[in-house]
RNA sequence: GUCCGGUUCGUCUAGGGGUUAGGACACCGCCCUUUCACGGCGGCAACACGGGUUCAAAUCCCGUACCGGAUACCA
């Protein structure tokens, strides 16, 4: 049987970087097996479940490139045959209407107050002591019939145990003793999450769940309905957590944009980087290979990589130079500097764009240039962002610039105030009738520094500042001659950034 | 509380009876260089603890600690 797997978020919010995980398994897995991609989108919960949320979790997963197969299924469209089911089961005896008034949960934290509770029970509440599990058919028909409200919750038997066997975490046993009587459908005829899941999964024909491990509970309950229903179980695998720095929670709440999969896009990430980070992040492939292309992710995945302890994301609040992982931000850095520039330029030319710095030149008459200087000055890039922000003066003359780099590369040597202008000049004169190349370059400036009786980094580094803003780049000399003779001059003879 | 799961450098991880416990990121140092966040070389740094089993345990077993998850008419 051919492999097929869903990634089923509940749209409540943006694409949260370990769901972005969990898709990505599940993208790897199908396509590794020749298998489908199936995405369901998991809106049973009306109060929480947003339109914008969808479209945003569709565009994180369309940025990391995550196309899945077929048609979208929405869970809401399928309350009905959820609603079925349930009866289906009540009808068997399987399932019993509970007619216990809805307790209303508290709004503050809901979290909390479960937990306190299940701790004031100490563990030992019968989870069985429903008085509704055993009320007769015909006194449960009347209520029902009366117009009484009630919920349907499945009959859990009194012995026995759920087991499956974990594609990640071996064989799971959990005694029924230990799991309640679920409700399958609310008072308000609203099926609820378990329920939802097992019918569309077996409507959708689902091979593999491959899902978070804080899904593992759920999932003796879900194998609780499918021996209800009487149909296999798909197989299960279950990932370890993304957790914060702190080993606690990673949350939207706590931690904000840093989890936001769109964060990464608008900070100028490659997918690609991203989607590699991402994938080492609770899978390995056993050697010691870091950059994978997606091709051979596809290749190498299996679910036997899969770990099976937390890992965390790690990155430093309050610290911009840390305010994402690491390892993430080096990948895309090596992931800039290594690709194929054709590649790159695809991806710069809307970063360029976006900030006003495109011509469209730089694809025909300007091509050889353009390309030569992206190929130069990427090797000190980390995102696509410093294209258009450290990268600034090679495309526009309107830059700023960095204060920290006046004050290291001009502010100390007063002199060259007058002496960059007059490199100008030299370099008008010297280059009227001589190639503007490095080799050249090189002579001229030295001549110029020996002259000066000065040091070749003070006027480099006066230079460098004057033609780009910062203080830092490639070789000045491939600097001098990728900003041009005419830009090169206009630039050192300016005065503004002295002012 | 109860149930379930986990624990190798700061972080991501390799290793699953005999290894100088390997790599990557980060950090530090040196080199290259006109500066630099590129590059090169090097360094720091880990088997949670306690018992067993064994000639031999990071590796197998048990316990403890700690961390995490779940515990809802949320998903």
């Amino acid at each position: 049987m051919s492999v097929r797997v869903r990634f089923a978020p509940s749209p409540t919010g943006y694409l949260h970087i370990g769901s972005a995980r969990t898709a990505l398994f599940n993208y790897l897995y199908a396509r590794h097996t020749g298998g489908k991609f199936l995405l369901r989108i998991e809106d049973t919960d009306l109060a929480r479940s947003t339109e914008e949320s969808t479209r945003s979790i569709l565009d994180g997963l369309a940025w990391l490139e995550l196309n899945h197969d077929e048609e979208i299924v929405f869970q809401s469209d399928n309350a009905d045959k959820h609603r079925e089911t349930a009866r289906k089961l009540l009808a068997e005896g399987k399932a019993y209407r509970d007619f216990t008034p809805k307790a209303e949960p508290n709004e503050a934290n809901v979290k909390d107050t479960i937990k306190d509770r299940a701790r004031a029970n100490q563990g030992e509440k019968n989870m069985r002591d429903n008085p509704f599990r055993d009320l007769s058919v015909e006194e449960s028909d009347a209520r029902a019939e009366a117009g009484e409200p009630f919920a349907i919750r499945l009959k859990v038997a009194e012995h026995g145990r759920t087991a499956f066997d974990d594609a990640v975490y071996g064989i799971q046993e959990r005694n029924y003793h230990d799991t309640e009587d679920l409700v399958l459908l609310r008072s308000d005829g609203h099926p609820l999450y378990n329920l939802a899941v097992v019918c569309d999964d077996i409507e959708m024909a689902i091979t593999h769940v491959i899902r978070g491990q804080d899904h593992l509970t759920n999932t003796h309950k879900q194998v609780l309905i499918y021996e209800a229903l009487g149909i296999t179980p798909p197989t299960f695998a279950h990932l370890p957590l993304i957790m914060a720095p702190n080993k606690g929670k990673l949350s939207k709440r706590k931690h904000g944009e840093v989890v936001s999969m769109t964060t990464y896009r608008d900070a100028g990430f490659l997918a690609a980087a991203f989607r590699n980070f991402l994938a080492l992040l609770g899978w390995s492939a056993s050697e010691e290979q870091e950059i994978y292309s997606l091709e051979e992710l596809v290749q190498k995945f299996s679910l036997e990589g899969i770990h099976r302890s937390n890992a965390v994301f790690n990155f430093t609040e309050n610290d911009p130079r840390k305010w994402t992982d690491d390892k993430a931000q080096w990948m895309n850095a090596e992931y800039i500097r290594t690709m194929p520039v054709e590649d790159l330029l695809r991806f710069v030319k809307p970063e360029l764009k976006a900030a006003k710095l495109w011509r469209d030149e730089y694809e025909d008459d300007d091509r050889e240039w353009f390309e030569k200087t992206i190929n130069l000055i990427r090797q000190r890039f980390f995102t696509l962002k410093d294209f258009s922000k450290q990268g600034r003066a090679y495309f526009s003359e309107d830059y700023d610039f960095d204060p920290a780099a006046i004050e290291k590369n001009l502010s100390k040597f007063p002199d060259l105030k007058t002496w960059l202008p007059e490199l100008a000049d030299r370099f008008e004169a010297e280059f009227a009738d001589k190639p503007y190349d490095e080799e050249n370059i090189e002579i001229v400036v030295k001549a110029f520094t020996e002259e000066k009786d000065t040091k070749l980094g003070v006027i480099m580094n006066g230079a460098r500042t004057l033609l780009t803003g910062v203080a830092v780049g490639p070789s000045m000399l491939s600097v001098f001659e990728i900003i041009g003779l005419d830009r090169t001059i206009m630039r050192l003879r300016s005065q503004v950034a002295w002012t």
